[in-house]
DNA sequence: TATTGAATATGTAATTAATACATAAAGCTT
DNA sequence: AAGCTTTATGTATTAATTACATATTCAATA
């Protein structure tokens, strides 16, 4: 049975096991290469790519489902991971429009319901524990420069957007980092994650200075070598101090 | 037709014009008598109370349908209005507890859906200037302190903490009373909104000074007479600056 | 092995924001 | 006129944020 076929046979079974009309979109954030990414798939036999998402089993909550859907697409349990807005506008898509796009018969997305509504969540992971794996409808993923995005499908653009916002909004009065980078990383790395979401430079001694007052990392003996230059010391967070952090929420880079 | 009798069609029309299985529920929150309240509904041949609310039509955004939902309950159309959460459990109620506390027919419930997930969205609105008006359902609405709610149907009264939690932490970084103040009110009153929603009291000399910084209101040559003591001065918030910091938003009350 | 280049580590002074705190003034009542 | 109640207001202290420059280390290479 060929592709198109199967396409048919997906989403009957979509239709049976799950909730219609209503569906998840992850916006899975890591961050390499001094820039912040997003995990994208692209779909089967054509060059349009999307987020990560998926549909919610009848009985199962919707949270339930998000966490499913990323360690579908991840391989990783313990992440970060947060709902932050649901998208319901009355026209996300156009049937047709999607169709020729992704290169399927005519009337194959005609058992789709006429909208659907989406919640939104996003996720924060460390790259190197990830292993996308793509599913039924696409073959490639990519993590993509947050602010190098092609056209994706749907209204992915304007969700990775808010999703960004609310990350940034976040930064203000939470740490981020903890599921972003390795266990290990410099003091300059963690600086550029800052810089990076809030899209502006920040003073490395300020930095330095409100980073490690806040208590919630420990610098190693430990020094990372490796370049013309003095080797920087290396941090871990702590993890209890971090959660802790997280709840109370008292950053605030403003 | 008995209402027993009504409420079969209701939910029958309700399916034909609307989404299954999604709802809106709007925490609308007023503020008088130096409490911070919000508009509840009793439904009808029951003293249970619950949250307005409605559902979305096919062909309707989810924004517009709060909207709409909301000035059908208040009458009012310009308000603030935000979503904040989406209440996705699998188990959001029982029906036959439902049917029971309603003293609805026991088979009254069979068509709901098996599951709803509803958008929360929640409203500041100036208290006089609203006209609640029940819905189909519902036969009386008082606005209850949210301090001292009973135990609402459904999941309200978890929805009403989430609210409240939102509108707590968007307080300490964007201005709060333009919408729930009238257009006049003098320092003590707003300085006592602010304690209502932060729960907690604020220095008199240290709120005015901050307040009359962030440059959002200003001060009228008017006084409030019919008190046995000092006139206050009345205050105006300049809508222009107020919706400017909404947008910066460049409070901080830690 | 001495030199150079690149990135890291660090401290202090100035400014701004937040907090703590007490008294005089005005309006109504009696 | 006295008394009660609520409002209006300023200053000193502390804490937080910002601005800013140089010495160090490592590797490459001359």
């Amino acid at each position: 049975m060929d592709y198109k076929k199967q396409l048919v046979e997906f989403f009957k079974d979509v239709d049976e096991r799950c909730i219609l009309g209503l569906s998840i979109d992850c916006v899975i954030f890591g961050f390499y290469d001094n820039q912040l990414k997003v995990l994208l798939l692209r779909w089967k036999e054509s060059d349009e790519w999307g987020l990560p998402g998926g549909f919610i089993y009848k009985k199962e909550s919707v949270d339930v489902a998000a966490q499913r859907i990323l360690e579908e697409r991840t391989g990783i349990k313990e992440l970060f991971l947060q709902q932050f807005h649901t998208f319901g506008k009355d026209v996300r898509y156009n049937r047709v429009e999607i169709s020729r796009k992704l290169n399927w018969p005519d009337n194959s997305t005609r058992l789709w319901p006429d909208r659907t509504v989406s919640i939104g969540y996003f996720a924060l992971v460390d790259v190197s524990k990830v292993t996308p794996t793509a599913d039924f409808l696409t073959d490639e993923y990519q993590w993509l420069d947050v602010e190098k995005l092609p056209p994706l499908l749907f209204d992915h653009n304007h969700i990775i957007e808010v999703a960004l916002k609310t990350l940034r909004v976040q930064l203000s009065w939470q740490p981020v980092g903890y599921n972003l980078l390795p266990e290990k990383f410099t003091m300059p790395e963690l600086q550029r994650l800052y810089e990076t979401i809030l899209n502006r430079s920040l003073d490395p001694r300020n930095f330095s200075k409100k980073m490690r007052a806040l208590g919630i990392i420990e610098r190693l003996e430990e020094q990372r070598k490796g370049g013309a230059f003095k080797s920087p010391y290396l941090f871990r967070f702590d993890k209890e101090k971090y959660k802790k952090a997280l709840k109370e929420g008292h950053l605030a880079f403003s």
